[in-house]
DNA sequence: TGACGTCACTTGACATTGTCAAGTGTCAGC
DNA sequence: GCTGACACTTGACAATGTCAAGTGACGTCA
């Protein structure tokens, strides 16, 4: 029996690891992350990992999926603020983009094509709950229930900026600036405005 | 000796080792590189990677040199190819989206933080020529030569959404549509026009 | 009560990897 | 002919992912 008392409850080995998984991942990133290391940190034995997670892509991708729930929680607080449909996409915008530089080698991982298990992960599910909020803010902004191909390119739009944002910022050229602040991405974010305000059929002759 | 004849000339280990690892990357992704499958492909011993580029990170680093090469070409032949300053901003765009999609671990090597010797490899220099692109073409938008913080942003708005929207093709949420297709990309891109083309000041209130 | 089986790991082993020290052969210059 | 630099190669090491086999606690059934 390998399970640990911690606060007077049995935490299983699947449990810890997981833990160490999500604090080595955040720590070192996913290029770094090793089954080795994640089970000294918890406490069991080497082979532990395999054992439980299949493999490294298997831990790795339970780790993003933690990830994935944070982040959907984020961004669906960020909606419920209240304001009107713009403010509300705006928001929920910034919101993106703080959570991938709060945490962002688990950014990285989530968004990253290389360590996860896109079989065992239902990806597109857990990014449809992202999608979901995006899609319900630009639909609002039209006053539309369903989504037009015109509005699922206003969607992409907003998508497309706030990631390729986030990204920039966290993979280098972005890094060093003084940019990083919030004044300034909430600047680049509501410059998006106008072609979201543009009546829709614009940009599609 | 080691080099080899091809073609009749001499080809040295360096130059074939930065062959095999340009292939290996672009076939394996930067995750599945090796400094030992590189050395075997270019028939050299397997400590002469590190011998010639110092470490892992050193071959990975000179391979990414090599794209930012071919990637600051093709933003600068498609902004050369005329029109108006929308039309080719927006062509630029469409030719960094097509760039990633055409080597798509080239591209997320150049652009993840995780490979590269952000020491050796001048990043900013070798981005810089891309921005430079994107910057002409933004203020030859307002026909302005100066690059004032309203530009910046502008710049960064064109440059976030094609570069989300390159990562979101290729790194998964939009793998799998039939959004891949080329209108579909134009499309989005030129969902950009209503910001851009808004006057200058709007979005910073 | 005791044999049996299952669960949740651990132990041990193996091939592969990056890296480093030391060796080797070739060639230019004196 | 000798020396030293150059351009690698050889050999070794610790670390890693993975897999087969072992282990011991626990529940179950005879």
């Amino acid at each position: 029996m390998s399970s640990v008392m911690r606060n007077d409850v049995e935490v299983s080995a699947r449990e810890r690891l997981l833990a160490a998984a999500d604090l080595l991942v955040a720590e070192r990133g996913p290029a770094g992350f090793t089954l080795r290391e994640a089970a000294r940190r918890a406490e069991v034995s080497h082979a532990t990992p395999g054992f439980l997670f299949g493999d490294l892509r298997g831990l790795v991708t339970a780790v993003a999926t933690g990830g994935f729930e944070r982040f959907a929680l984020t961004l669906e607080t960020a909606e419920s603020t209240g304001g009107d449909a713009l403010t509300r996409l705006l928001s929920v915008g910034q919101a993106y983009v703080a959570f991938a530089r709060s945490e962002p080698h688990i950014f990285r991982l989530m968004m990253g094509d290389e360590y996860l298990d896109h079989e065992h992960l239902s990806l597109t599910a857990e990014n449809g709950r992202a999608y979901g909020v995006l899609s319900r803010c630009v639909k609002a902004l039209y006053c539309i229930e369903v989504e037009t191909p015109e509005v699922t390119q206003r969607i992409l739009l907003s998508w497309s900026t706030v990631h390729g944002l986030a990204r920039l910022i966290l993979d280098g050229p972005l890094r060093e600036q003084t940019t990083q602040n919030d004044s300034f991405i909430v600047s680049v974010i509501g410059a998006l405005g106008p072609s979201l305000l543009s009546p829709l059929g614009d940009g599609t002759p």
